[in-house]
DNA sequence: GCAAGGTC
């Protein structure tokens, strides 16, 4: 018998389903002499630094750079402690019972470095000695799928793909482990200060763009508005020249021939220049994209946004939601008639569905060389019947943008009127002659200048008009707007470089920040970390990222740039370049990296350890006299009072009333804090404790293990 | 108590 594993159960039906087999077992299908079952992903990953007994977070473990890795199964926190997940265990059986048995292996993970790990990690971790070849398919169609298993490849071909995949993953446990515990435990083992290739260029990110922000200097710069007269159609031209000096923009003012000065018609018409402007429609979506339109438009997170998509997903609504694509290939797009045709009952575009069904479509998001591992997002053949408002959401934005991707352009006319009234004025406007893909949402163009008119009159060169108003504006130039998921999401894409043009970012993507199935976690870890907090659409760095940040922001750890210079090894390492290499410079990198955070990260101590800041008052719970300490990074706060302490951790830099604050400890939002420092230097950890329904904390001494 | 990667 052969077994086919994929890396996720649809994948192994979809096979299974392709060969016609069709008996049901626990955790795989058989059927026509082949079993094909399935991982979850990475069943198997590194294992954690306790297995080579590197025991607590200790200085004289640092760096630690494993001789051999070794692989663990999949581990979870329950209640604290971590544990073998079981969903995995039972899984990872059922592969070793079918590998046993098995004549052969047919490796059907996803077709990419990820792919080929999830395999390995698996056979390596189960030692397993069968032969096994590889099928290799961007496309999951019946056709894709013969033609695959027709021609599956000798495994020992991706050996070479494994590597360079073996080398990302030690890689970023090496440097990712040895940084965090470096810079922690330097800094006094207050709290996790973590960094990794992803997290800390991201970081830096946020943070760079904030303190730009911060310290952005508006110039204030002057000009002129006139509103012009046809036949009692009044539009809005502007000063050609902006002018830094108020005298200089007066001047301008004063020479403009309105009515009020006397001048019947003064403005003179010199020039109307009008031009068709086409719009393409979008590309379909990619994970990201949706992630992005849906915080612009409902200020959804990129991680409920996963979450509400892998639902979708497994109620068979949408295809596979993570995928870096926005294309599909000519397979598919002969299935889109069809999927169209599903949306003509939809209340909001459901006409357009119908239009779109007897209309020539965009083929613009058609090109198989594009599609990757996965393709872009399409709804699937499926129609919802009560879907939950948010699920609903998602959903339409999926559907919606492919009704958008295979319809006709937007044709705009542009109108650009020239005419002098004193000195030169400019008129600028847009009418959308034919909406095209922009009639399925029906949504104003948020790109648009607020200076433009909608409509202008018709006007003709040599015209004279009536000024019936003019006004000076005063203006300031804006500041790089601060980071909200949306934003930070296509940056990540490029690693910071803005492109605007969907296509040409979607070719950088290699080099992007994270993956489309990994950004929403990474944003969620600098959250955890208290790097960052949301405040409403804007990611805001916290005192400690800053602080972070600023001890990292020159090193290569916090540069986006070294996920590219790894990409580019990595690929190197795919077409047969030495391992060993590229693994000796990422060890010399650990112990620099580690040595220089280790002498550096004191500077946070002072920063991030709790400090008394305030004298006596009384407790609220006690009625002694307390001391207010306060850790001013982790925006944590609280109340002391012999030793006992209420604390309450809050983000929020404003100031809270005591009754506030019990409000907050009552509705649990409260945290323990680690590390305290007393006047007299002792360190303490606290732990909760309740009592009549209310939260104390009792912080108890500890000898820290940090600088021996 | 750590990374980044994948997925339910």
């Amino acid at each position: 018998m052969k077994v086919v594993i994929a890396e996720k159960p649809s994948v192994a039906r979809e096979l299974a389903k392709v060969f016609g087999a069709t008996m049901k077992k626990e955790g795989y299908v058989e059927g026509k002499g082949y079993s094909f079952t399935w991982a979850f992903g990475h069943l198997i990953q590194l294992a954690a630094p306790e297995a080579y007994g590197f025991k607590g977070w200790r200085l004289e473990n640092l760096p630690m750079l494993p001789e051999r890795f070794k692989l663990a199964v999949k581990q979870n926190k329950v209640n604290g402690v971590l544990k073998d997940d079981p969903g995995v265990v039972k899984q990872l059986n059922v592969i070793r019972k079918l590998f046993e048995e098995a004549s052969e292996i047919i490796v059907a993970t996803d077709a990419g470095r990820e792919g080929e790990l999830i395999f390995r990690y698996i056979y390596y971790h189960l030692k397993c000695k069968k032969p096994f070849r590889r099928l290799w398919i961007s496309s999951q169609t019946d056709e894709a799928i013969k033609q695959g298993f027709r021609n599956l490849k000798p495994g020992s071909e991706y050996d070479t793909l494994f590597y360079s995949a073996q080398c990302r993953s030690e890689s970023d446990w090496i440097v990712g482990l040895n940084a965090t515990q470096a810079l922690s435990i330097a800094a006094g083992n207050h709290s996790v200060l973590s960094l990794g290739r992803v997290q800390t260029p991201t970081l830096a990110m946020i943070c760079a763009r904030y303190l730009e922000n911060k310290n952005f200097k508006a110039q204030i710069y002057y000009q002129i508005a006139i509103w012009v007269n046809k036949d009692g159609q009044l539009f809005k031209a502007l000063s050609v020249k902006n002018f830094d000096k108020l005298d200089a923009a007066q001047k301008i003012l004063e020479a403009v021939k309105d009515a009020a000065s006397g001048f019947p018609q003064g403005a003179e018409i010199l020039n109307v220049d009008v031009k068709p402007r086409k719009e393409q429609p979008p590309l379909l979506h990619d994970l990201s994209s949706l992630q992005q339109e849906a915080n612009k438009r409902k200020g959804f997170t990129a991680d409920q946004t996963l979450t509400l998509a892998q639902t979708l997903y497994e109620s068979k609504l949408i295809t596979y939601p993570r995928t870096g694509s926005r294309y599909i290939g000519d397979d598919i797009f002969a299935e889109i008639p069809a999927l169209i045709a599903n949306q003509t009952g939809h209340p909001a575009f459901g006409k357009q569905a119908v239009e779109l069904l007897t209309a020539k479509l965009n083929k613009r998001s058609v090109n198989a060389k594009k599609v990757t591992d996965h393709h872009a997002l399409l709804p699937t053949n499926n129609k919802p019947q009560f879907l939950p408002e948010d699920q609903q959401v998602i959903y339409d934005l999926i559907s919606g943008r492919m009704l958008e991707a295979f319809h006709h352009e937007c044709v705009k006319e542009l109108t650009k009127i020239s005419l002098e009234s004193g000195s030169m004025f400019v008129a600028n406007g847009t009418v959308i002659q034919s909406p095209g893909w922009r009639a399925v949402f029906n949504q104003a163009d948020t790109e648009k200048e607020d200076e433009e008119n909608p409509t202008l009159p018709k006007v003709v060169k040599g015209e004279l008009l009536q000024v019936g108003k003019k006004e000076l504006l005063e203006k300031q130039t804006k500041p790089k707007p601060l980071y909200n998921e949306a934003s930070l999401l296509k940056a990540m894409e490029t690693s910071g470089k803005e492109i605007e043009d969907d296509e040409l970012r979607q070719a950088m993507k290699d080099t992007g920040l994270g993956t489309p199935a990994t950004r929403a976690s990474i944003i969620e870890t600098l959250i955890k970390r208290e790097y960052i907090r949301r405040d409403k659409k804007n990611l805001l760095p916290s005192e400690k990222g800053l602080a972070v940040y600023d001890l990292v922001k020159d090193k290569q750890i916090a540069q986006a740039e070294l996920t590219g210079l790894w990409e580019k090894r990595l690929e190197e390492i795919r077409s047969g370049a030495s391992v060993q290499e590229f693994k000796n410079e990422i060890r010399e990198y650990t112990r620099t990296i580690t040595r220089e955070l280790l002498e550096v990260g004191g500077e946070l101590n002072g920063k991030l350890s709790p400090q008394e800041v305030e004298g006596a008052t009384v407790c609220p719970l006690c009625k002694k006299g307390i001391i207010r300490i306060t850790e001013k990074a982790a925006g944590c706060s609280g109340y002391a009072s012999g030793c006992k302490f209420i604390i309450w951790r809050t983000m929020s830099e404003k100031k809270l009333t005591e009754e506030q604050i019990m409000t907050l400890i009552e509705k649990g939002k409260t945290d323990v804090i680690r590390g305290f420092k007393s006047k007299s230097g002792k360190i303490f950890d606290a732990s909760l404790i309740l009592s009549e329904g209310r939260a104390h904390f009792v912080f108890e001494p500890r000898t820290i293990q940090t600088t021996e």
